[in-house]
DNA sequence: TGCTTATATCACCAACAGGTGACATGCGTC
DNA sequence: GACGCATGTCACCTGTTGGTGATATAAGCA
């Protein structure tokens, strides 16, 4: 029982990384709903007033945590891992590859998907810039690999559409099991969505 | 200038609904962020001991709120208005005709949305009610109308895939203006992710 | 050694939250 | 009228929040 009194590190490097990582544990156990300055520094084991000093405040804080994470898949990630062989793919695989590597991405990183529901429910400077970079990271993805499609069909809608659905879901599946009959806890019950997405794909999109 | 001191109603009922409504009309300034027995207290211009005794504190009043609005889409809506005409319908149109409905119903209803968003972020066992009172009907929904198709297609995940879609959508744009290049802004927004998912409908679904 | 500076803690503030017990006041009944 | 009861107000409690000024202490340098 020696926790009572860690002595200070006396080195702004190694403690402001404490109190980045300090965000991104809160994050994940309580959500945003706890996350204030006073809960970051006890979560940290540091005084609060550091957080002042070293990031100007909360808001600052939580900007150097998004910028160090990971919180948005890169274009790579969301082409499946591959982008030569990405590429060269026909049009519907593209899209079926995305749509799996979509959910994968989604799947694995929990703070991204907090970070989601946060924005729809406290717009404010910090998740206007998150959303900012996402929004330019989809359109460079989009642009990159679907732009010049022949098809006739509003693709972008098409894509956005298939995004919007899959995030809304992934999201939901941190809070409920099951949603309009779908399952949303098992691999199996993703399985179904996907299946559903490629068949979409395979009926919309015009073979060659 | 007479307004500092309203003189007491002296009425249970009528205080109650005040309280119920203040609890809307704060909802919809604030949103969920600000959402406090003090606040709503404030809000109706009444003692928030009132909260406690005439609700059991603040769950018991939300709850009375969210039972007296109508805050989720009859059946009836969401088939157009008309269900004898609706069940005639050919398939495609009936999903058409849903898709269209949901849109204007989700968009007229900013309470909904706002208890969406809090939904996702907050799980409780208020939003607990909320949520089991809307998948039981959207479940009622899709039993009556397209539990009997024999197209061959998982049609309960295409429907509700458009509806986690349209829902995602609706909700963010009470905050963004755009989507991945969607305009989530203008009727005109709307008007092209409603053809896009006609469009699905029309290749998705097997002609007669 | 002694000096400066960066690092970190502590003590405190005002504002606000949820919650409760004591009290005032009006209404209906006997 | 006098009583009891429902309705409503008030004062106050404890705990927490965001924020800041004063202070201790370790490290680096002359």
């Amino acid at each position: 029982m020696t926790e009572k009194k860690q002595l200070p590190l006396r080195d702004r490097q190694i403690t402001s990384r404490i109190l980045i990582s300090a965000v991104g544990s809160l994050l994940a156990k309580k959500g945003f709903k706890g996350l204030g300055v006073n809960a970051v520094a006890r979560e940290a084991g540091v005084d609060k007033v550091l957080i002042y000093r070293y990031f100007d405040g909360l808001p600052g804080l939580i900007a150097a945590f998004a910028q160090q994470e990971d919180f948005w898949p890169s274009t790579r990630e969301m082409a499946g891992g591959d982008l030569e062989q990405f590429s060269g793919l026909p049009l519907d695989e593209k899209l079926s590859m995305f749509t799996a590597s979509f959910i994968q991405a989604l799947k694995k990183r929990p703070l991204t998907r907090a970070i989601m529901a946060w924005e729809m429910i406290e717009p404010n400077e910090l998740t206007e810039e998150l959303e900012r970079v996402r929004e330019e990271s989809i359109m460079t993805f989009f642009q990159m690999f679907f732009a010049k499609d022949k098809t006739g069909i509003d693709l972008q809608a098409l894509v956005m559409l298939v995004g919007a659905a899959l995030s809304y879901l992934v999201i939901r599946s941190d809070n409920i099991d099951v949603y309009g009959g779908l399952d949303l806890a098992t691999d199996q019950g993703w399985d179904r969505i996907s299946s559903v997405v490629n068949m979409v794909i395979q009926r919309v999109i015009p073979q060659e």
